[in-house]
DNA sequence: TTTT
DNA sequence: TTTT
């Protein structure tokens, strides 16, 4: 069903790159997306959201991500309602994110990149852009 | 800074209204989304997420939603981390819906709508329309 | 670049499948998605917008929806210009899908499919549900 | 009916505010979304997308964003078909903003800003900032 | 605590 | 556990 999440925010940590018993890379950190118009004192200003990327997208992220940057993330949010070692209900609340983009001055992120908003090394989440350089191999005729 | 949540699912309840002191209406519920390619049995096939929305949508929610029916929701993830009366840590994770929608068939609610997808009943949050009609007043003279 | 749009409405024509020379798959069609609170007369309060999904999403499409049926679309908003036969400039503004699901009661689809919001058959561009299934040969061994 | 289009992309121009007939404040600007993955050399690898922002976005947006600046953007989609003066069809595609949010380095864009992310000042588009007042107003003292 |  |  339907579920897309777009959060922008900083990192407030270094992303964490692990692997599956199978090898399957999965990168996770939080961002700090802080609310509009909080004139509430009382009521915290900030979410701190939890990020899980696999794959390509996790090893992209870990490579080019840092504490401190701002980031833009597409993903899916997924609830997991579970019990800790002393039984008690905890729920944990992650996007899983399909793509990761830059919304940092390459000038804050020490030129380590291209450009703003360059994608996440993403294939299997991209259909659009390989298909369009399929499209160039078909010499640009389109069938409409 | 950019927060925003689009879902579709099924409501697990009813909404339930409530007034804050102050008179504000605010009504919550859950809606069940189902992952997509979930072949998998051991791992939920199902993210229950709970939704809040307030003032005129919280009231519009309430009056025409009810358990199993089908709703698209546009709203911003919140988190918040705290301590229940034995001192554990909890998390609650809501989306604060500024839009909800009918995803649903008019059979299968009974008729009570004007149609699919009819829209939340919500001045705060709608901009454009308001906009429109005010062109309306304008007779249609777009200043471009 | 981030660059996503969600939309819900009902498509205006049957899905045409058409294939580019070297064999991919492309279906487009459009939808009819109305504007909420339009008391404007003089304004149309419809969009209709040309959509485009590339091979198991085209496909998918083209199999399963049909004139009149209400979907809800993911996707990337492109815009062309061009020039037609006679040199006028002429504007393209199409979502190119990712993913398509059914906002539809079975009922009213002709129960062609297994249920609400079923999501488009399209490994490409869902990495999400296959790392599930990976982590289920992992046995659930998380690595966090 | 749902309708939601988030982008981000350079502004590339200043942003035109003019008003209508009856002084509604509307802005109107293009940004410069690259494509992702574009090794397609003759495939243009940027939607040039044009957005319209009413009232306080409007002002807001004419006030402090500029040409060269990188904006996040998130409305609704509006395709117009219309006829220009010699008769021949156009169509028009346009983002009608409800947010709009910086997405640039304060460095880059002179220090005219509190933050990164910073909100539009739009009442009517945020129900949300402003029960969370309301909620202060009640001293916390939530309904559930 | 859960919906079809 | 938190980022500027």
């Amino acid at each position: 069903m339907l579920n897309r999440v777009i959060l922008m925010g900083r990192l407030t940590r270094d992303p964490e790159l692990r692997h599956t018993p199978t090898g399957t890379a999965v990168a996770s950190f939080t961002i700090a997306v802080d609310r509009d118009y909080s004139k509430d004192k009382d009521d915290k200003a900030t979410d701190f959201i939890d990020i899980v990327a696999w794959r390509n997208t996790g090893e992209f992220v870990s490579k080019y991500f840092f504490k401190g940057q701002m980031a833009a993330v597409v993903g899916r949010l997924q609830i997991r309602d579970w019990k800790d070692k002393e039984g008690n209900n905890r729920r944990s609340a992650e996007v899983v994110a399909d793509n990761v983009y830059f919304a940092d001055s390459k000038r804050e992120r020490g030129e380590a990149h291209s450009g703003y908003g360059a994608p996440t090394q993403e294939p299997m989440s991209g259909p659009i852009g390989s298909e369009f350089s399929e499209l160039d191999d078909d010499d640009g005729e389109l069938p409409f």
